[in-house]
RNA sequence: GGAGGGGUUCCCGAGUGGCCAAAGGGAUCAGAUUGUAAAUCUGACGGCUCAGCCUUCGGUGGUUCGAAUCCACCUCCCUCCA
């Protein structure tokens, strides 16, 4: 009996919202393993840690024996979650979702359990249901009761378009938790409405409606809004430890224990043991350092994070300059090349009105020597290490 | 089908004939500082052969000495009516 206790408040850990508690509470004293549905976009096979904070909810119920779906929305993925942003999406091809699953797989597999995690498509049974399915399954909705979805009935007061076939999506989200006669469905707490209609669908299918358990969504390295690609304020679980490593000291004091809550593995007595430590003077620096490394060991390993760390000290800390540096050949057309077109062809800054103002700004050393003049010409024959602000480097060779 | 509202630089959003490369905010970048690529402060933020010049305000054409601002047509989005 403890011992669902104890694993029930694990479970609860982190969760923003779980409907219903007590009907949760009830399926695990049952001691059989619950089947645990969670719903990906098959469109963005590029993870980043705010995806993780629910596939690490999904890995603590793997540990707890649990039976983890992990569910690719390929026929969702069609309609495309209603969030306004994208209305028209292009048609994924069949071989596009596959190769897309197998990078999803991949980079998931960091985190959960292969040999415990049953990797599903939706339009497996979508597909089977028909035109005539799908207009029997739309007649279960009505459209006043759509608009209760929050970010429907604010476009439409905003006066967004909404296409017709947006109102599928929450219905075959539904209809996947039917099909999978899932116990349990995790999400975001934006997937609110659609993780419910899975319930009432399962009602009416006369099963027993699943458990509704959202986890928050992440804020992004901005710390306000939620992280995501498209506003670049992410953290790519492919990134490099080195971009890792800085990112992860880039955010906040106070997002930081955001992040400790959502996305460590260590238990909450040792976050709140660094929490006393900095209200005792311990620098806040350290216990972010320690958060980088844990994330870089998990998705790279120990050494990469402990030479990610290395090199932030020599960067940072004494300023020196990256072990390695990007070697560019550039040649010139008259034997020499002023300092903008050379900073502009580098890659360094992204036009010469750009490389103008860095020098201006004092931003721009050769080989760590500060250059003040925009007029400086480089000749021919030479190689030296340019540099632009504190994180863009270039070994350049001009011939 | 009818009536009306709107499309401004990465985003939001001012601007209704010259003082507009275009207010303000956000994002971003740089410098200073530091406890870190936190926080704070300062500055930059269309392009170029850069104290000057060139190209932008949905598109095309027009009026004007001069247009983001006025006119015509086109296009896209939204609202209401049917």
């Amino acid at each position: 009996m403890t011992d669902v206790m104890q694993a029930f408040a694990e479970i609860k850990r982190g969760a923003e919202e779980i409907l219903v508690e007590d009907e949760l509470l009830a399926k695990l004293k049952k001691g059989e393993p619950l089947r645990i549905k969670a719903g990906f976009d098959p469109t963005a096979p590029d993870l980043h840690l705010g995806h993780t904070v629910l596939i690490n909810k999904m890995r603590q119920f793997q540990q707890l024996g649990h039976e983890v779906i992990f569910l690719i929305g390929d026929f969702t993925g069609m309609i495309g979650d209603p969030t306004g942003k994208n209305v028209t999406r292009k048609a994924l091809t069949e071989a596009d979702v596959l190769a897309n699953a197998e990078t999803y797989k991949e980079q998931v597999f960091k985190i959960l359990d292969p040999a415990k995690t049953r990797v599903e498509f939706n339009s497996t049974w979508m597909s089977k249901l028909g035109a005539a399915g799908m207009l029997q399954l739309a007649s279960r909705q009505t459209v006043a009761r759509m608009m209760e979805r929050d970010d429907f009935k604010k476009r439409f007061k905003e006066g967004q378009s909404i296409a017709i076939h947006e109102f599928m999506y929450p219905l075959v989200q539904g209809w996947d938790s039917v099909a999978l006669k899932a116990d349990v469905e995790l999400g975001g707490t934006d997937q609110k409405f659609n993780l419910l209609m899975g319930r009432e669908l399962q009602k009416g299918e006369g099963q027993r409606p699943q458990t509704v358990l959202m986890m928050p969504l992440l804020e992004g390295l901005d710390g306000v809004q939620k992280m995501s690609k498209s506003l670049n304020n992410y953290i790519g679980i492919t990134d490099s430890p080195t971009e890792m490593f800085g990112k992860i000291m880039s955010i906040s004091d106070v997002l930081m224990w955001r992040y400790y809550d959502l996305l460590s593995f260590k238990p909450l007595t040792e976050i709140q043991a660094y929490k006393d430590g900095i209200a005792n003077g311990d620098n806040p620096r350290d216990v972010k350092i320690a958060l980088a490394k844990e994330l870089i060991a998990r998705f790279h390993n120990e050494d990469a994070a402990q030479a990610a760390h290395n090199e932030f000290i020599n960067r940072f800390q004494k300023g020196a300059m990256p072990d390695e540096i990007e070697e560019k050949a550039i040649t010139t057309q008259s034997g020499e090349i002023g300092i903008p077109n050379l900073l502009k062809q580098a890659g360094l800054v992204v036009s010469t009105s750009d490389a103008m103002r860095m020098i201006k700004q004092g931003a721009v050393k050769i080989d760590g020597e500060k250059v003040t003049d925009n007029k400086l010409i480089c000749a021919a024959g030479t190689t030296a290490i340019y540099q632009v602000g504190k994180r863009k480097f270039a070994k350049v060779t001009l011939s």
